[in-house]
RNA sequence: CGGGGCGUGGCUCAGUUUGGUAGAGCACCUGCCUUGGGAGCAGGGGGUCGCAGGUUCAAAUCCUGCCGCUCCGACCA
């Protein structure tokens, strides 16, 4: 491709808008363009780079037995209410309605369709396991797209589905598909780490979410330094800390004026914060939820969506909290409350004399014991796990870093075929449900990831397995004729070698050309100008280490293909 | 949802406080000149000042409403 006539709008100055290093890159470089919030144009380059890692994906799923399909984004809503989602799915989901007013989506994700699918086609265990997937748009409104590619409402997924004949099936295609997504991102050049996620709703054990390593990531993740114990802080299932036996007091009031936080209180009665509860409270559709977790802990928000029927919640206000018969800053875990319910996590379950809110404006009770003075509607792990809670598996220690989650596998078990019976027949002629599994990967949040991963101050730095294209090649002077025609004789050669190449043929000058293709990030550029011509020299300078190397420019060819392999 | 900031040519922004002929740099077009890290000179094209009302002799500027973008918060009581 020769850059006059491509279609690569470089910018010299930062968009406004643009924050991360991703976002910013994408468009100064002619990658990607806005359409409206959250909503993007892909131009040619991002969509060479985005083919790249398609293709890495196809290859990938294709070894696993994968078979791509395309199915419509348009989706109609019966199937979604048949799931019960169209309820749940909430105002993630983009809805729009046809000339007859009837109800349809612009496809979030695919299990509704593709079980309505399968379970049209599949009668017998013998055509099990069927292993389909697709790479298409999908739609999610979210309440605040950002950084880019990062977040988008429209963005690029491939998405497989699993159907097996039972959990051990399930079982062997989980495997594949965490291998091949270990090889998928490996391929596109990442340092990346598979983390345990919790399954949520669905229950049991079964989620690996691939996280890319980065400093913007917008997920927290917790590693273990001696196994390899690694999850999602959001999603780390956390065991009850045991606490010694202890006689229960007496409950009792105690005022504590002007302390409406855990430290106050615990310093005013001169507690450790070990022997203390604290609530969060959240309003929901399903009414006022508090959440009680020991002092010195933090409320995970994700598991306690998960524990219950909630579908949307947000913290609570103050004239809430007073409604329902408490107060802001002294919440308690004991009855008398209205229309509230009460989730305790485990811990708390094992304390003994505890302190906590009495409801009371500058009232708390101490001693206060579980069973005893209070029994919650709700017992489960609703705590975000921290540094100090060590391996919850091992015991070793953990260390936290920053990750944006690129792929998610997950074993969805019978939830879809149940509910929109998905099922087939085994070798006794019995009714079975399929197990089934689902595996997504964001294809353009992994373009994004690779950005945030490797930039530096001058632009993008692409690995070789997904660059738009392999080397530039930069006449220094245009109008120099001789630099002219070996810049492009050395472009025909590459060409014609099956080595994606740009010709910069513009007319400008060599800065501008050297800072666009520094931008752009091809990861080799070859130079061509006054200082190397005259001895019959290309000049090779590698975009991640600055390394020049000179090359003979009548025999420079295997060269070149050596350091392009070596890259 | 709440709170802050912003909306002026393709991009970055000035002008708004104190109403009075729409500006700069970059980009773009023509010519000259220059050619190893975003050159220089000369000439030129391009803007319903987010939208809709209102006030005024006069509105980018003041008032009201709406829309869009963006950041922060969803923070533990």
């Amino acid at each position: 491709m020769r850059f006059s006539s491509l279609y690569a709008p470089t910018l010299r100055e930062v968009p406004a808008e643009a924050e991360v290093a991703s976002h910013q890159l994408l468009l100064r470089a002619g990658f990607i363009r806005k359409a409206a919030g959250g909503i993007y144009t892909y131009l040619p380059l991002a969509w060479r780079v985005l083919n790249k890692i398609a293709q890495i994906v196809r290859e990938e799923m294709d070894l696993k037995g994968g078979q791509e399909i395309a199915m419509p984004i348009v989706q109609p809503a019966e199937i979604w209410q048949e799931s019960g989602r169209w309820s749940v799915y909430g105002d993630e989901m983009f809805r729009l309605k046809d000339r007859h007013d009837r109800p349809f989506c612009l496809g979030p994700t695919h299990e509704e369709l593709v079980t309505t699918l399968v379970k049209g086609d599949v009668r017998s265990y013998r055509q099990l396991p069927l292993l389909l997937y697709q790479v298409q748009n999908k739609y999610r409104d979210e309440i605040r797209p950002r950084f880019g590619l990062m977040r988008g409402r429209e963005f690029i997924m491939k998405d497989l589905y699993s159907f097996d004949r039972d959990e051990a099936g399930l079982d062997i295609s989980y495997q594949k598909m965490y291998d091949a997504y270990s090889r998928i991102f490996e391929r596109c050049g990442l340092v990346f780490r598979p983390v345990e996620a919790d399954s949520g709703a669905i229950g049991g054990s079964g989620s690996h979410e691939f996280m890319v390593l980065a400093a913007s990531g917008e997920a927290e993740v917790v590693y273990c330094s001696a196994c390899d114990f690694a999850a999602n802080t959001e999603k780390a299932e956390l065991n009850p800390i045991n606490v010694p036996d202890e006689t229960a007091l007496p409950i009792q009031n105690v005022a504590t004026p002007n302390c409406p936080t855990i430290k106050d209180v615990c310093d005013y009665l001169k507690l450790p914060v070990e022997k203390s509860v604290k609530a969060v409270a959240y309003t929901s559709d399903k009414g006022l939820i508090l959440a009680f977790v020991r002092g010195d802990h933090e409320v995970n928000e994700v598991k306690v969506i998960n524990s219950t029927d909630a579908i949307n919640i947000a913290m609570a206000t103050e004239s809430e909290l007073l409604a329902a018969g408490t107060a802001p800053g002294y919440m308690g875990v004991l009855p008398g409350k209205k229309d509230v319910t009460i989730i305790v996590d485990t811990t708390v379950m094992n304390m003994h004399n505890f302190v906590c809110g009495a409801d009371k404006q500058d009232v708390h009770c101490i001693n206060v014991n579980p069973g005893r003075d209070f029994q919650p509607d709700i017992v489960t792990d609703i705590r975000m796990i921290q540094e100090a809670d060590g391996c919850q598996r091992c015991g070793g220690n953990l260390a936290k870093a920053r990750g944006i989650e690129v792929g998610q596998v997950f074993k969805l078990r019978t939830k879809y075929s149940e509910k929109l019976g998905a099922a087939f027949l085994d070798e006794n002629g019995k009714e079975q449900l399929m197990v089934m599994g689902c595996y997504g990967i964001g294809v353009s949040r992994t373009m994004a990831a690779a950005i945030e991963q490797n930039n530096d101050e001058n632009g993008i730095i692409w690995p070789k397995s997904i660059a738009p294209y392999q080397v530039a090649v930069v006449p220094v002077n245009a109008k120099n004729e001789e630099q002219f025609k070996l810049a492009e004789k050395v472009y025909e050669e590459l060409i014609a070698q099956g080595i994606e190449t740009v010709l910069d043929d513009r007319a400008e000058r060599a800065g501008v050309k050297f800072k666009d293709a520094d931008l752009i990030g091809y990861p080799l550029r070859v130079t061509i100008g006054p200082k190397t011509v005259e001895e019959g020299k290309l000049e090779v300078k590698a975009r991640k280490t600055g390394e020049v190397v000179l090359l003979d420019a009548a025999a420079y060819m295997e060269q070149l293909k050596e350091i392009l392999a070596k890259l």
